[in-house]
RNA sequence: CGGGUCGUAGUGUAAUGGCAGCACGAGUCCUUUGGGAGGAUUUAGUCUGGGUUCAAAUCCCAGCGACCCGACCA
């Protein structure tokens, strides 16, 4: 990608209201804009990123077992009111009326739509266990949004709705679904606790969360560094300072903790409402056993940036960056034009994702400003210096030093 | 939803009742090009509505909006 056709623009100042980490880098270097209080534009650099993450999970998901599909954002209240969510949930859902006096919500979560979908899928224990997942837009009404794409008001989710005609078939998913999720957060570069919370409603089991530490966290979770034991601080029994009960060596801390997941049993709620029922092996009619697993996309980029950043700007792990080597053209001149050029189309065409500031008449500390804050792992020159080398010069994001190269050498480099 | 801070050019800021100014950005021209270059010139603003006053960016009231603390958070 061209510099000069990229629809973004990073800016000189920090936005002045913001005070998130995530939200004053990603808008400054211009992945993303606000509308208005937690809703955000992703721009190209952000949306690349977020289909970075989405295709990691997308990932993840399809080994568990799970099919893709898409559900509408916009529901009829006759689904929510089987539930009897279109009451109870009236404080965070947007509910509105058309003109002829329909009214509607904005979906907040889709295990209504979903069980409805169910029924069209599942007529026996044959059909058992199913997954399907989405990567959707979410509405919730908060009453506070804030620190940038932590916490907003329209979010990116995915969620996954598993059916199962047993306890031990919904136990064995949700089990290997913990696996799957902390590689996503892991493959994302970030260390996610497995962290034990009120079941909610549903079940009297513990759901799970995920949960990242980092100063900018609105969690407060009870962890413990030996074993990796943790437990959010709302349900806890222990203290801070106490032995941990589960390897009974280690302390727990608490610690500012980020939820960037979690998993829930529904139990057969859902199912029992929406009338999702199947026949097993002796023709006896049962609801089926649903649970649900959510991920918070954008607001998993917002934490990746928050503890992913330094003093100049933000340091992308590999592989969520909108792009993995960004090439500095200095100088206009003729052959500093053509040899830059060429190492673009080079590693373009050797299949590495380059972003080329081919900006013509900005100066060096520009666009060395402009590198470190948009943070992709490598940076590559082009000067008048490299091109009496014949070489580009090379330095990874998170070091100090570069080394001179050919642009040959740093595209094997990327492949290996 | 309670409490707090705050709304001035595209961005960041100054002007404490008396001519709305500065920097960056953007446009044009010239010079520059390894850590946000220099000169010349042009451009653009007081959130909205009401009130007080000879006079309001400034004081008062209301609304809208942003951020922070709390409450909330399937």
């Amino acid at each position: 990608m061209r510099q000069t056709e990229l629809f973004s623009k990073t800016h000189k100042d920090f936005p002045k209201d913001e005070v998130a980490i995530n939200a004053q880098l990603l808008i400054k270097a211009n992945f993303v804009q606000k509308l208005m209080a937690g809703v955000y534009s992703f721009m190209p650099l952000g949306y690349r990123t977020l289909e970075k993450i989405m295709a990691i999970i997308r990932e993840e998901m399809n080994a568990l077992g799970a099919s893709e599909l898409l559900m509408p954002a916009l529901h009829p209240r006759s689904i929510w009111d089987a539930t009897g969510r279109w009451d109870t949930m009236k404080k965070v859902m947007y509910q509105f009326k058309d003109d002829g006096g329909r009214e509607f919500g904005l979906g907040t979560t889709h295990e209504e739509v979903i069980a409805v979908l169910g029924k069209t899928v599942i007529d026996s224990y044959a059909d058992l266990p199913l997954a399907a997942y989405q990567i959707q837009m979410k509405f919730r009404n908060e009453p506070r949004a804030k620190s940038g794409l932590i916490r907003g008001r329209q979010f990116i989710m995915k969620d996954l709705y598993s059916f199962h005609a047993d306890e031990q078939s919904l136990e064995d998913l949700y089990e290997r679904s913990k696996r799957a999720y902390l590689n996503v957060f892991e493959r994302a570069g970030l260390k996610a606790y497995v962290t034990e919370a009120s079941g909610g409603d549903f079940t009297k089991s513990f759901s799970h969360e995920f949960q990242v530490e980092t100063p900018a966290g609105e969690d407060e979770t009870l962890l413990c560094r030996l074993c990796g034991f943790a437990r959010n601080k709302e349900i806890a029994d222990e203290k801070a300072g106490a032995r941990c009960p589960k390897c009974e060596s280690g302390v727990l801390e608490k610690a500012k903790t980020v939820e960037v997941g979690n998993i829930f049993k529904l139990g057969t709620k859902f199912s029992e409402a929406a009338g999702l029922y199947f026949k097993d092996k002796s023709g006896v009619s049962k609801p089926v056993i649903m649970a649900s697993y959510g991920i918070g996309v954008d607001r998993l980029m917002g934490t990746i940036v928050e503890v992913h950043h330094d003093e100049k700007g933000i340091v992308w792990p590999e592989s969520v960056a909108p792009y993995k080597v960004h090439l500095l053209r200095l100088g206009d001149e003729a052959e500093v034009q053509k040899f830059a050029d060429e190492a673009y189309n080079h590693l373009t065409q050797a299949g590495v994702e380059v972003l080329y500031d081919d900006r013509p008449d900005v100066s060096a500390g520009e666009k060395f400003y402009d590198a470190d804050l948009i943070g992709l792992p490598y940076r590559a020159i082009v000067s008048g210096k490299t091109v009496l080398q014949e070489k580009i010069e090379v330095k990874k994001r998170s070091e100090k030093e570069g080394k001179l190269m050919k642009a040959e050498e740093l595209a094997k480099h990327l492949k290996i």
